[in-house]
DNA sequence: GTGAAAGCGCTAACAG
DNA sequence: CTGTTAGCGCTTTCAC
């Protein structure tokens, strides 16, 4: 059962190869008459074209790489489906990859997506790639979630993680919890990192101490939050309020809360961020901190396709240009916050 | 910027670039003062396996494809997941597609996949196959979700989709419900088809009568729920329990339901199909059936293995073995009921 | 242990 | 409009 190839139909048509593949094609140059015999002939056969092939020699695979750290969050989710949209607008096809919050298996995923010679590559890294892993890296990158501009020059689609915090700690305090705590996600993440840091500085600035016990990493899941929750409610010294670093661990949180009977909102304040669709459902109401995550994504592909392009235009440039390249280009969108149930002391 | 080749590493170590090649892959007879020879310039140069020709030249990708109707819907991300997993404990990478339930994309993506060369395909079809629309595809395939044996030999997985029904309407009416809606997905998929097929059994068997206006088709989203139930609760004719078609339509009906004020359980019956991740939390609670999804995913792709494995060694095969092949499997795995609060008619 | 040579299936000048 | 030719970068006999 081999596969048929353009030899076969040039053969059996009488006419060479390259007039088949231009037939196949669609490419000017090929008579009305040898275009109709080509195709009528290549069904027949059943021909089957060969990417592989086609790729080596036009050196080209009209293909982008996304890896993302868990393909299950519902935020990941979103993201996933606006760049497949876009990238398939643009006519690339997606290569999409899970890292599982693993650096190790992240690094695999890379080079295994340059040695199947995408064109670039959407990362959303489970750690900053300020550690320079991939600063050898050569070919078009587009990094989300990064907000800081590190040594190496690549482009940036990004929230504001800083702000992120600062909306949700502060929201908390202005609905009157007085002890908020924190629980984190992956601990190595950029997001967890600055939204802690924010935490931390909010509550210095508005002179809330709170325990250290109180802000904790762990898993960007609902069980992570569902454990760590549970045993911060052990404690003799109880939290008033939850930021947590996104809504599963929101999700988790408050089945802890339930489970131990306090009431949500009343007793004890949630705060997520993310704005995942499950949030808005109106047994959850969950308050949260909206990123614009399909922006992020459109934004992303726009900017690696100008990556690429440039990349392809590099002869006819001057080196001036290329410094205003978007190579350096940090696109930093807003957060949002979006007061729910979960924060809202007193049923009004 | 041009890649590096093995050539030019070759050249650089002044051997031949089958020496290369061997050493690169670790392949045996290569002298160990080649071997770190040519690791070290090939790691000096920059090297870059091009998989591309590679894959061209051993007629083998090492690529599974993977096909889901809607790669945002959270019982499709289960079954990325585990199929992800298992894929990759057997060195295959796996092409992701989002078929979106369009059958005209769905075909694409198919033919692409098989362009590419992939080496097998699962494919959650968004209508049966039965229409041999596929038929003529000579690669291993593997469809889920279909559970009839149609024209054409192929492997199925699935799960029992009439039972799944008789499961949820008969607990329905087990719980004292005695007018229970239909709220179906995606039209043409074979689910939802069944689902209604059982949910119209069951009623008659056991005298229900209700108006046809309470089945209805739609979208498998939270959003397609709502927008259904919110309409069927205007009508004079009201149903006292909703059988939907997935957890996610149930979701979007039990927001409907809270916000026309009724009180989800002991008004109004919900119960979904999926057991999806959020319908486990406390605030929802949502009755529903399990499919199991993991396992579906995990048999799935030992099933296209084998497929592949079969079609490899095609040749040293009589035709009496080749009638007992795994081309005519079918996997039915079992539903099972999972009762909670909302269809629970009195608080306890 | 290593090299020479023959492709994998297709495209892209360059001629005619 | 069509054919000839020369690869794309790599693997794989088959000799040596």
């Amino acid at each position: 059962m081999k596969d048929v190839t353009i030899i076969d139909i040039a053969r059996k048509a009488r006419v060479s190869t390259a007039t088949v593949s231009r037939a196949l094609n669609g490419l000017p140059g090929v008579s009305e008459q040898t275009y109709k015999k080509v195709h009528k002939i290549a069904s027949e056969m059943g021909y089957r074209r060969n990417d592989v092939a086609a790729s080596l020699v036009k050196r080209q695979t009209n293909t982008l790489g996304l890896i993302v750290p868990a393909i299950s969050n519902p935020y990941f989710s979103s993201l996933m489906v606006a760049i497949k949209k876009r990238t398939l607008s643009f006519g690339y096809k997606l290569l999409i990859c899970n890292s599982d919050w693993d650096v190790e298996l992240e690094l695999k995923l890379m080079k295994s997506l340059l040695e199947r010679r995408v064109e670039g590559i959407l990362l959303y890294p489970c750690k900053p790639v300020s550690d320079g892993r991939y600063d050898s890296f050569e070919s078009p990158i587009l990094v989300f979630g990064n907000n800081e501009k590190d040594g190496f020059c690549r482009a940036y689609v990004s929230v504001d993680n800083y702000k992120t915090g600062q909306l949700a700690v502060n929201h908390l305090l202005d609905q009157g919890y007085i002890k908020p705590a924190f629980l984190g996600g992956n601990v190595a993440s950029l997001s967890s990192f600055y939204r802690e840091q924010s935490y931390r500085d909010v509550l210095k600035q508005c002179h809330v101490d709170v325990p250290d016990s109180f802000s904790c990493g762990g898993k960007y899941s609902i069980q992570s939050g569902y454990e760590r929750t549970a045993q911060l409610l052990e404690q003799s010294d109880v939290p008033d309020s939850f930021f947590c670093a996104n809504d599963l661990i929101a999700l988790g949180c408050m089945t802890a809360i339930t489970e131990k009977g306090f009431r949500i909102g009343a007793d004890i304040g949630v705060i997520g961020v993310d704005n995942v669709i499950y949030s808005a459902l109106p047994q959850i109401e969950l308050s949260t901190v909206a990123i614009p995550i399909e922006l992020m994504g459109l934004n992303g592909v726009d900017v690696l396709l100008k990556l690429i392009q440039e990349e392809n235009d590099e002869n006819d440039k001057t080196k001036q240009e290329k410094e205003r390249s978007v190579r350096d280009s940090i696109i930093l969108l807003e957060p949002e916050l979006v007061p729910r149930k979960t924060t809202q002391r007193a049923v009004l």
